[in-house]
DNA sequence: CCGGCTCTTTGCGCTGGGGCAAACTCTGGG
DNA sequence: CCCAGAGTTTGCCCCAGCGCAAAGAGCCGG
């Protein structure tokens, strides 16, 4: 089962087995955390079922989604490759979920015998660094509508349902909000202004995306924004 | 003189010669490139002497800085890692600069041959994507003026300079709005509050922090903004 | 089928900070 | 020493988006 999780393509059969044997489930229903941001990184984790939002609180309270994992993912990986780290951010789950949690100096240690798994981890890192740059640079450069245009379709490639109407997708005006960095307010109105162009459904806690290529242009701001 | 650079930490003397006879140096003055976003990354950097700043650069033309580079530092490595990629960002020097460049399959052969500068090198850079997540956290709930304080704050722990009265920086309004994500004007409208308030002497491109505690505070938002 | 809870919508007012324009001030080159 | 050009300051206006408040809508358990 494991031999679907991309970090692990370079993992020989047996050192997967010995992962299987090191590591243990670790199950958490939904709005429970598999850890918090600070404590120490003692396990990094692959989920298996479900979907789990990493965050960052700020002092105020306030939170902020660096993004959504699902299954067949690792999370939890950049804290435990430092021996003496903690984690980024907290990791919550947006449904119940169910992970396989390697205590990190096993991590560490099948990632110092094994240089191609280690390569493997670089190239994970590097892409999503990568992505943090670019969204880094949209948060700055971009409009609300812009960037939750951005939001939509990324979760769309990422976590999206296909069905017979479009492209469905489950999450509340308030996740979308953390995620864009903007209030739920915003997002309900800008969605509203979608919905009355015929780009989107919306529903509780739910949205299906009717024409994917005209929010692709919104994203890219090709498409000017709502009148 | 490589010797001095913390990503080579683990490159053996020898290795360390072949780096200085594969490479080359490339001299670059101020407000030239070293190369741009989106080119196949043909190289990875150590800078030897000067400034370099990385930033992206919006359709519309707009610039956001991502991070800028003193000594002994690398850059573009992280579009080296991977044979078939591009740079994510352009590098322009923001001083007269030298840096040894690398062929990135070179890089990525000394890697392979060499576990222990790979794990160096994913120390580096699940620190900077720790960086990259808390500063994109930041973009999204704090108030200008907090972002401000912690770019300079941040600077100044980099590259500042110890002068008699405090610390010494040498950036325009314009490369500081660039790196807080915002305008040149409200840059100089912030130091012209600070200024008021003797935190800081300004001048042209230069900023002297007499009060560095101060401006930590105001960057933690446990002091309150202007009046 | 009801009641309550959570999620969503929308009107309204407000403000942080973006951006133009014009004046001011360094600084280095001739 | 002076000038031109680059960098900076500040007044002024404007608006995108925030956030309260109150009403509406969907969902679930009993």
């Amino acid at each position: 089962m494991l031999q679907r999780v991309e970090a692990l393509r370079h993992a020989s059969p047996e050192e997967v087995r010995t992962l299987v044997r090191l590591g243990l489930p670790r199950a958490v229903e939904e709005d429970g955390f598999f850890f918090f941001q600070d404590d120490p990184a003692e396990r990094a984790y692959i989920l298996l079922a479900g979907r789990v939002k990493m965050i960052q609180v700020t002092p105020a309270g306030q939170q902020v989604t660096l993004r959504t994992i699902g299954p067949y993912r690792l999370f939890g990986a950049i804290g435990a490759v430092n021996p003496t780290a903690t984690y980024p951010a907290s990791a919550q789950a947006l449904q119940d979920s169910l992970a396989w949690g390697i205590a990190s100096s096993d991590f560490r240690r099948l990632l110092q015998n094994n240089p191609a798994l280690l390569l493997d981890l670089t190239h994970m890192t590097t892409d999503y660094l990568r992505e943090m740059q670019e969204r880094y640079r949209e948060m700055v450069t971009e409009q609300v509508e812009q960037r939750i245009a951005r939001v939509v379709v990324r979760l769309a490639g990422q976590l999206g349902r296909r069905i017979p109407e479009g492209i469905e997708l489950t999450f509340s005006r308030q996740d979308l909000a953390e995620i864009a960095g903007t209030t739920l307010y915003t997002v309900s109105r800008v969605l509203s202004g979608w919905e009355k162009r015929g780009l989107i459904l919306t529903g509780r806690e739910r949205l299906v995306i009717l024409h994917p290529h005209a929010l692709a242009q919104l994203a890219a701001g090709s498409l000017p924004p709502a009148p």
